[in-house]
DNA sequence: CGTGTTTGACCCGCGC
DNA sequence: GCGCGGGTCAAACACG
């Protein structure tokens, strides 16, 4: 596989400047077991994982990682009438933050916002800005924890990534994110490469609904 | 002017 | 069939 250095050139630095950053990342089964407020809910799975409270730095050592390539996604327009449901990857990631957007080097426009059931929190909706690469997120916060934000990737990205390592040359911010963001961006590159890397071992296995935890040879044990 | 956010309206799938 | 909730669109707006 490609060097993850090339792909993401900041992954030497985490520069967390939101101290309490910490990580999970669940399948959207889970994730969306807990959505529904089952019994089985994103803060159990958490325990399940056996990876609370993990800072970013410390993710080497012990994030666990698993990922699903069957989850039905709508095509970009749900719109339309007799779409075939294409299947993406689908990610969600936990992160213990304070600041909702994460840093992790690609550039997404905002197309939407949603009051969620059941969360006093509203759910974000981003998609990458490069041409071509149809990537979503979601970003939410958690209703029982506010210092907990889920980050929910739809699809691969196709490109490389798009922003240099000199956050203030080269992630050009509006006022907006500025406010929200520039004073606590936080760098989660490292993180994404484990993205990267699950993901593309995922869409070699369309055929099967999980994914064996992953380990990052860069990351170390 | 380019880029990005905001926000109400709209569409669709699903459960009852 | 209907209502609800999630996801998306697009016009209006902000800012350098």
């Amino acid at each position: 596989m490609e060097n993850h250095q090339a792909i993401f050139p900041c992954s030497s630095s985490s520069t967390s400047s939101a101290s309490d950053l910490s990580l999970n990342m669940v399948n959207s089964h889970a994730y969306t077991e807990f959505q529904a407020h089952k019994p089985n809910g994103f803060l159990g799975l958490m325990t399940n994982m056996g990876a609370p409270n993990l800072r970013v730095n410390d993710v080497s050592q012990s994030q666990r990682f698993v990922g699903t390539a069957t989850n039905e996604v709508k095509s970009s327009s749900g719109k339309k009438k007799g779409d075939t449901k294409i299947r993406k990857p689908r990610y969600a990631f936990q992160t213990r933050s304070q600041v909702d957007i994460l840093d992790d080097g690609y550039r997404w426009r905002k197309y939407g916002q949603k009051a969620v059931k059941n969360n006093i929190f509203p759910r974000s909706y981003y998609r990458c800005t490069h041409q071509g690469c149809n990537v979503k997120k979601q970003v939410q916060r958690l209703s029982k924890d506010a210092g907990v934000v889920v980050t929910t990737y739809d699809g691969m990205h196709s490109h490389p990534i798009e922003k240099p390592c000199d956050q203030k040359s080269i992630y050009r911010m509006s006022p907006y994110r500025a406010i929200h963001s520039s004073a606590l961006a936080i760098d989660v590159t490292s993180i994404f490469s484990l993205y990267t890397e699950v993901t593309a071992a995922v869409s070699d296995r369309t055929n099967k609904d999980e994914v064996q935890f992953a380990k990052p040879k860069h990351l170390g044990p």
